[in-house]
DNA sequence: ACTCTACCTGTAAGCGCATTCAGAAAGCGC
DNA sequence: GCGCTTTCTGAATGCGCTTACAGGTAGAGT
């Protein structure tokens, strides 16, 4: 923006035959003003839509308030339920969010955090799994330290170890561990997973929950019966394709993320396959859509608003000096239509 | 944030031994700086991990780069959709965005455009119906017009005609008359539909569009058929409810909104109804996840994503001068499983 | 060799605001 | 009614940066 015409605190004090500093206290009720000066103030200041400059403030050492979060892709359902959350918290507070997508491009994320920086958020939220780079993690500390030595505080939502932050992480891996007993319960015996990048953390858990809970009863995953595939709708799908593909043999399908899941299940019907009479299949989060789906998507669900608002809290709360807190959210098994018992 | 520990140009400055304003030109290319003077700013900057102060950057005149976007929910399907649009575009061109949710809530509306306004935002992108009330129109003109005369862009998405700024609208009405007559096609010449808050244009506007479509083949919507609710998954769900427990005549639910036919989808299914068999459903938007719903939903396909790209490159070009340009896009209807012939 | 013209570099003036500091006004006790 | 304290006001400073503007240096032209 560079329209001149801008109306500034001078142009109210002026108006209102006060000086500036009697405008700005006014205006901010910092200090006693006198009550016939103020009202003469705030009538100038609303009389000219007076706005006060925020660069100026922040410049002139007001804390601004202003949080950077930092996602893959908004888009995603996933993501979408989190930063509600983050919405709602940052809204009660008054604070402005400056939201960026990366599209999972690691360069877009140091750039963005570099531009958030710039803007001196009060905060900055990362949201969802780092990129498994050393030159990448090496970019991001060089962003990151700064930016807390600087006063910065960050939080971090289901995230890689390497940053020493606040975060707020889903108990991914014992969620994962309650799934698998519940269907062994149900009398499977044969699985199959679709799983994510197996770089990202939040892969790496849920498998080994899985494959934890699955062990308790004596039951094996093989490597073969792991598909890996993108993060997404299409990828569930593509990878739910190849498995069949391959002749499934598993009663009981895995997807990591309900998104995939969501795609493996149209594979599934493309193919001619019925759930759960055929195959069941479970996913893992509980996106709003999964209970609308037919049938109805068995997950482990995880409070994902509360995931948002409580990241928010934590990076608008002032940590500095405290040790980084780390707070798990525990998951819950839905069981639902898209799970069946084997007969037996 | 107000950690004091920041590194500043004068610092850079002092590092390289040159003078600010050489620092200054080194970093952002200004002007021609000597070689080994722009190798030494460059280097000190690195080497100190200097970040430029945006604020004091835009407050010295430099066109800082952010936009806003103000929107009523992220995690509603539909906007996410466009906000997904907004941020390729967005970030293609280097800008920050400044994301808030009003939750529907018209005073936090307003409320953030002040803030926009005080963070200087060069663009700002409303996205979906506003509200109907008089005060609030008000209040958002007082909003509007001093941001624009200070030069500010304003673009809108899908939005109240009250507004005389650059917008991107879908051909609501066109579509809607579209899928009439596709279900027209299909046989039915009952129908019920499931509409939102009758104060928003894109319901005034679908509904109308139905009707038309409808009336080419001489049916009518009686206002019983109508049944009103929230624009949102439980919206649909109830409405849905409602209508079936006061006996469903028609043949074909119309829901306006595709979430809303999520919700309803699930009603009729709790409801023992079977769809397409029992009642064929339609809805308006193809956000993403209706093609894995079983039955698979049809819908007026609308180019979610390009609505939001549009927009934002509505806002990022320069139109002081230009009239208000109006972009429009239209909608195509796509039959899925949901909706078939009805039996002769 | 000397002047003139490019080209850089450094000095300094704000951008709009919060805030410190000193001084004016007002209230109090005696 | 005078001196004191207590409020409140206004002038001035600086936040970090960009950008005229002026000064300096070096190369070109004659």
């Amino acid at each position: 923006m560079d329209g001149r015409p801008h109306v500034t605190l001078e142009d109210v004090a002026r108006a209102a035959e006060v000086s500036l500093a009697t405008a700005s206290r006014a205006l901010n009720g910092t200090t006693k003003v006198r009550a016939d000066l103020r009202e003469r103030v705030l009538a100038a200041a609303e009389q000219l839509a007076y706005t006060p400059n925020a660069h100026a403030q922040a410049l002139a050492g007001a804390s601004h308030r202003t949080v950077g979060v930092i996602c893959h892709d908004v888009s995603d359902p996933y993501f979408a339920a989190i930063a509600r959350g983050v919405m709602r918290v940052a809204g009660d507070n008054g604070l402005l969010v400056m939201l960026a997508s990366t599209f999972r491009d690691p360069q877009k994320e140091i750039a963005y955090i570099s531009m958030l920086r710039a803007q001196r958020a009060s905060a900055i939220l990362l949201v969802g799994s780092g990129f498994e780079d050393k030159a990448w993690e090496r970019a991001l500390a060089a962003e990151i330290d700064p930016y807390r030595r600087g006063g910065g505080q960050v939080a971090v939502v289901s995230r890689h170890r390497s940053l020493r932050v606040d975060s707020v992480q889903p108990e991914n891996r014992e969620g994962a561990a309650a799934l698998a007993r519940a269907l062994l319960e149900l009398g499977h015996r044969r699985f199959a997973v679709l799983a994510g990048p197996r770089a990202l953390t939040t892969v790496v858990d849920r498998l080994a929950g899985f494959r934890e809970g699955l062990a308790e009863a004596g039951v094996e995953l093989a490597e073969s019966d792991i598909v890996e595939a993108a993060f997404t709708r299409d990828g569930g799908h593509s990878a739910m394709s190849r498995l069949l593909a391959r002749g499934l043999e598993a009663t009981c399908v895995f997807a990591v993320t309900d998104v995939m899941a969501i795609g493996a299940m149209t594979a599934l019907r493309e193919a001619g396959l019925s759930v759960p009479a055929d195959v069941s299949l479970a996913g893992f989060d509980d996106i709003p859509v999964v209970r609308d789906l037919t049938p109805a998507l068995t997950t482990v669900a995880l409070p994902l608003e509360e995931l948002g608002e409580r990241a928010m809290e934590l990076a608008i709360r002032d940590s500095r000096g405290t040790r980084s807190r780390v707070l798990r959210l525990p998951g819950e098994v839905v069981l639902r239509q898209s799970t069946s018992r084997v007969p037996a």
